[in-house]
DNA sequence: TAGATGTATTGATGAACATCTATATGATAG
DNA sequence: CTATCATATAGATGTTCATCAATACATCTA
């Protein structure tokens, strides 16, 4: 059900959709709420991005009426995180690396 | 010194990044060890996939004579990782992800 | 210094992608 | 049932990107 690593990767490379995931992150917000918030983007880029999304498994839906609420599912984005620490920084406590976050 | 989201994406998004990524993950290795290891690309387009690698701060390099050994730098992996989960799975206990690997 | 070897860079090409406008689909209200 | 509103899809266009062959650059050796 989640995405590999590649798919993820293309799914969060791309800075209008990591915008999407950040106002998706903790709210549901429907289509034109999204293309209301970015405000340089039409309605049908914001579709598109948000059908990436969702097909990398990264975000979740639901009818409401006549719009469709979006939210993003942090269990998937988190489960990627860990699988490609995992593979590629093996050696490396995701608890310590949590702690040296000097960004 | 750690690379944004959006450039961690871009340096992931492609399976032959992810491939080198791989086999440099615990070792070093030079660019046609690297070549020979994947078989199916030429020189010149793996030295490109190091450099995008270096340029997003994911690999080391080494001269060594004629040779240039390359590594992976774990740490800044694991740093990227929990940089992205913090932002877009803040109410994920990554340590609970951890177990949940059912991949 | 000249040749050989390892790596990076350049230039070209086709594929993938982000974006837009226009239009189709789906759902509700009158 | 029709008009309206919300979202998705189709088609077009410019840009980014992955790849290769050719070549430049760097280092070692004889």
């Amino acid at each position: 059900m989640s995405s590999d690593p590649v798919t993820f990767g293309k799914a969060i490379a791309d800075e209008t959709r990591q915008k999407l995931m950040k106002l998706l992150c903790c709210r549901e917000l429907c289509v034109s709420d999204l293309v209301a918030e970015l405000g340089d983007v039409t309605q049908p880029t914001v579709s598109h991005h948000l059908q990436i999304l969702k097909s990398a498994g990264l975000v979740d839906t639901r009818r409401q009426g006549k719009q469709i609420y979006y939210t993003l599912k942090q269990e998937a984005v988190a489960n990627c995180c860990v699988v490609i620490a995992r593979r590629y920084a093996p050696e490396i406590d995701l608890v310590d690396a949590e702690v040296s976050e000097t960004t």
